[in-house]
RNA sequence: GCCCGGGUGGCGAAAUCGGUAGACGCGGGGGACUUAAAAUCCCCUCCUUCGGGGUGCGGGUUCGACUCCCGCCCCGGGCACCA
């Protein structure tokens, strides 16, 4: 019978799920390993393969180590508060809870359908109240901590000093000063708000919203933000210490984008008022002939003159009614708006007056929202003042003496400086710096720096996800829901959508929210992000409901050794999780400062579609395209490959996209499943290319896997009337030259696991199966039974069958690795190259122990090379030794 | 625009402390087995005017460059009025 995936497959994974398998314990007296998958949200599609591909991956991994010796956490669970879930609820009338966790019950049966080693007594969901009651634990330590920038650190509330001042104003004084230190806080921030949906938007649904003829406002609402700006240094310079891929670190870099500079104070001509402005080319303060403040600047208001409030107030008006996206279109062309505040500021250094603008191209959450505009070396404020025909003035030359038009372009390199009497002639890096002194001996400026990353606005206007355990006072104080009291659970709702006003769906549920003695409990919900922020450390310790972590069981497992998910998360949940965990850090109850070691991206699997060649659209404007079942491949005369649409005969292009449930180009493992088997669409999806790179998904490479497999089977089976049964092996290690591969695939397949080079892993398993046995040749015994072992991370299903078959009684997932024998791995010859004049010639066997100049004698016999040597006198000879010989003429 | 990553056969790729370019697989061609087909197995498969030429392009260093240096081009990703 040839090789039976489907019996194979299901026989082992019964086993490992009677015998729990891949259960992991706390053992001190054993080396940890954790493993992590980024948990998928649980969706109605399933799980596809581009999740397989990273599952995999950790499984080869998990599966090793615990070959290795290593106590192997490696769980799975379900990030599932969110959106989708909610919007199907609101559509079908299905609750949330309902559909989450038919979702999650597919996606926990195609994983153990791939045979991936998860310890599923440590599954964990988000949504569980088990589980969030300790999100909210966790929001209440972040909730009542402050940020003391001395020690660099978060520490509790109640250690926040309070000034004199404040104590003597009374209790109220003294909670309200609390309250704007702590790391969570309240604020009046501008969500997109569609009014008639009745729902907030993220900002990047904004444009498809307005597309489809929908109204969306930016309409300020109380929000809960959690303090992230104060760890920002802290998050840049311990990106340092990760083994992240590179491009992941700079993209964090970029996003917390420190900058240094200086912080200038301007007084208001008239008015007993400053704005403080921030620039990083504090040498350019000479040049800056008009101020700039963004249109929501505190002061604007104040300093407005009466002829020109009108025009102002139109442009502010005008500016909170634009999306951001609009802004962005606009500021891409270059387009340059502003109104005139009639104020006038004086220059801290000149006394000269010169006018405040305000423009929405200053943007109020960064540096201070306010600018000095240096047109001559700003390209922004060089367009402006075109725009608004504002003076320009050059205070920067080339170091070189060429001479620059300002009044055309702004010159924004470094060079020297000029018209400034502070710091005149000097270059610019010096120039900034003594400029900063200036001010400062002044007391009209300061060293500043400053940084991209905003705070974290934490609070949803949606009914799935965790209520924030906290609760209003009548008074308006803001007061923790008691640490017994957790979970605060969801209430039931059958109407999920948000009052008209925009109150959150919570809102609605009055027995919940109203408490007796007239307190109402926070209706806002936390963003999807925070259950994911922490669950690493939940796996560690899952069932506990005294901590969300015990420390001897964070101790052990934490941190994560090889954490693997898609770039997607760079940014959001990557930073987020760090920064919870820098905070569970400070005050003590983690013992890592960064909880993932080891991050790798995998890449996407891409499906295909076919597009005819003029790339026409449909009426509804959509690409005209077809999906693979509706094309035929055909060979041309010269063996090129065409398709062509079975129905129409037209000739169409292949166009590989990442895949989706729109596109239609998404590939079902389950299908893959019934066809080839879990170990084949494993060992393909590991052999496609290096993990961190995107693929196409190619049908006929998934035969060329499962026709592998079939040979693998076939090396170890034979067929009999009676069922197939084991061959007969040859005892011992065999041959000379079968030891001799065996070891070197044990040392290639090892190497190229600990690189996470899996495709190259593969292939040594293909060369071993090819070339190990002849009939000359039986397998050997210790061939087999390592080549078991080495295929187990890969396929685990067939290596397990092929384990049983040589006898052994017990899963071979905690068997030992082979190890590779380094007198094995040496071979007394060595294939030489010799090369003439850097050409390659010939190649011999010569022995390794040849001295160089055995070599080069040896290389000089050759025939090959007596013919284009022709005699000649080499001028010079390269050996290498174990490699080559070179005859230089 | 700025910042990252990457360009190697028809395709996925391998080889980078400089030392046989194209391992392994897909696709393609040929053969064996078979009454036949499927399955399986074996061989060939970068180009070539057979001298040689080839790792996006043009230079350079070197006995020797996919690998190092300089200057370009193209593709992918991220950010984007961040002062």
């Amino acid at each position: 019978m040839p090789y039976d995936h489907e019996a194979i497959e299901t026989r082992w994974q019964a086993y490992w799920e009677a015998h729990e398998t891949f259960r992991a314990d706390l053992d001190p007296s054993r080396p940890k390993f954790y493993v992590l998958d980024m948990f998928p949200y649980p969706s109605g599609d399933g799980l596809h393969v581009g999740h397989a591909e990273g599952y995999t991956a950790t499984d080869i991994v998990a599966r090793y180590k615990r070959m290795r010796g290593f106590n192997v956490l490696h769980p799975m669970g379900w990030d599932a508060f969110g959106l989708p879930a909610e919007r199907y609820a609101m559509k079908t009338g299905t609750h949330p809870a309902v559909q989450m966790e038919r979702c999650a019950a597919n996606f926990r049966r195609q994983c153990k359908r791939l045979g991936f080693s998860y310890d599923w007594s440590r599954e964990i969901n988000t949504t569980d109240p088990r589980y969030y009651k300790w999100t909210q634990w966790i929001f209440l330590k972040i909730w009542g901590s402050w940020f003391d920038p001395e020690q660099n650190k978060a520490r509790p509330i109640e250690e926040l000093p309070i000034p004199p001042e404040v104590r003597a104003k009374g209790e109220k004084a003294v909670r309200a000063y609390q309250d704007e230190h702590r790391l969570a806080y309240l604020t009046n921030a501008p969500v997109n708000w569609c009014p008639e949906l009745r729902i907030v938007l993220a900002n990047e649904e904004v444009a498809e919203y307005v597309e489809q003829g929908y109204e969306v406002v930016r309409k300020p609402m109380t929000q809960w933000m959690l303090r992230i700006t104060a760890y920002a240094e802290r998050l840049l310079a311990d990106l340092d210490e990760l083994d992240w891929p590179e491009n992941l670190i700079e993209m964090q870099r970029n996003w917390i984008g420190r900058s240094e500079g200086a912080e200038i104070d301007f007084s208001v001509d008239g008015h007993d008022a400053t704005i403080t402005v921030f620039t990083t080319r504090p040498d350019t303060l000479y040049g800056a002939t008009y101020m700039v403040l963004a249109p929501e600047h505190p002061l604007v208001a104040r300093i407005t003159t009466d002829d020109r409030r009108e025009e102002v107030r139109a442009y502010v008006d005008r500016t909170l009614h634009r999306t951001e996206r609009e802004r962005q279109a606009e500021s891409a062309e270059g387009v340059k708006t502003g109104a005139l505040t009639g104020a006038y500021a004086v220059h801290p250094l000149t006394g000269a007056k010169i006018p405040i603008w305000i423009a929405d191209y200053v943007l109020m959450g960064y540096g201070t929202g306010a600018i000095m505009a240096v047109p001559a070396h700003d390209e922004r404020d060089h367009a402006f003042a075109r725009t608004f025909r504002l003076p320009i003035v050059q205070v920067v030359a080339p170091a070189d003496g060429r001479a620059v038009d300002i009044e055309q372009e702004a010159f924004c390199e470094p060079g020297v400086a000029v018209n400034s009497p502070a710091i005149e002639g000097l270059p610019t890096a010096q120039a900034k710096a003594k400029m900063i002194e200036v001010l400062e001996e002044k007391g009209v400026g300061r060293r500043r720096v400053t940084y991209k990353l905003r705070d974290w606005l934490f609070s949803r206007q949606r009914y799935w996800g965790e209520p924030f355990p906290l609760i209003h006072r009548p008074d308006g104080t803001v007061e923790a829901v008691p640490e017994e009291e957790l979970p605060v659970t969801l209430p039931d709702l059958d109407d999920f959508s948000p009052s008209e006003t925009g109150e959150p769906p919570l809102a609605k549920a009055k027995d919940w929210v109203e408490l007796p003695d007239g307190s109402r409990r926070e209706t806002n919900t936390m963003p999807q992000w925070a259950g994911s922020c922490w669950y690493y450390l939940r796996y560690c310790d899952p069932r506990n409901d005294e901590r969300f972590v015990s420390p001897e069981a964070e101790r052990y497992w934490m941190p994560v050794d090889l954490y693997v998910g898609g770039v997607e998360h760079a940014v959001s949940h990557l930073l987020y999780s760090r920064f919870w965990h820098k905070v569970l850090y400070d005050l003590g109850y983690v013992s890592t400062n960064e909880p993932f070691r080891r991050l790798v991206n995998q890449g996407m699997i891409l499906g295909a579609t076919f597009v005819p060649k003029d790339r026409r659209r449909r009426a509804d404007g959509k690409p005209v395209q077809y999906l693979p079942h509706e094309v035929e491949r055909r060979e041309g005369e010269g063996g090129e490959v065409r398709y062509v649409v079975r129905e129409t005969g037209e000739e169409v292009e292949i166009q590989w996209d990442k895949m989706s449930k729109s596109r239609g180009n998404v590939v079902n493992p389950d299908e893959v499943v019934a066809e080839y088997g879990a170990d084949t669409l494993r060992v393909y999806e590991m052999f496609m290319g290096p993990l961190e790179h995107s693929a196409p998904w190619q049908t006929e490479g998934v035969a060329g896997i499962h026709r592998f497999l079939g040979r693998v089977y076939r090396l170890f089976f034979e067929e009999t009337p009676d069922g197939d049964r084991l061959r007969t092996l040859a005892e011992g290690e065999g041959t000379d030259r079968q030891r001799r591969l065996l070891h070197r695939t044990i040392a290639d397949v090892t190497e190229r696991i600990e690189k996470l080079a899996f495709n190259t892993a593969i292939s040594a398993l293909m060369v071993f199966v090819r070339d190990i046995a002849s009939e000359a040749e039986p397998l050997p015994r210790m061939a087999a039974d390592a080549f078991a072992r080495l295929l187990a991370p890969f396929a685990p299903h067939l290596a397990e069958e092929i384990w049983h078959a040589l006898g052994h009684a017990d899963s071979l997932a905690y068997a030992p690795w082979p190890e590779a024998d380094p007198a094995a791995l040496e071979a007394e010859t060595f294939p030489l190259v010799v090369q003439v004049a850097g050409k390659r010639r010939a190649e011999i066997q010569a022995p390794v122990d040849a001295t160089k100049e055995e070599l080069i004698e040896l290389a000089q016999k050759a025939p090959e090379v007596q013919r284009h040597l022709q005699g000649r006198t080499p001028r010079r000879v390269v050996v290498v030794p174990k490699r080559l010989v070179n005859f230089v003429l």
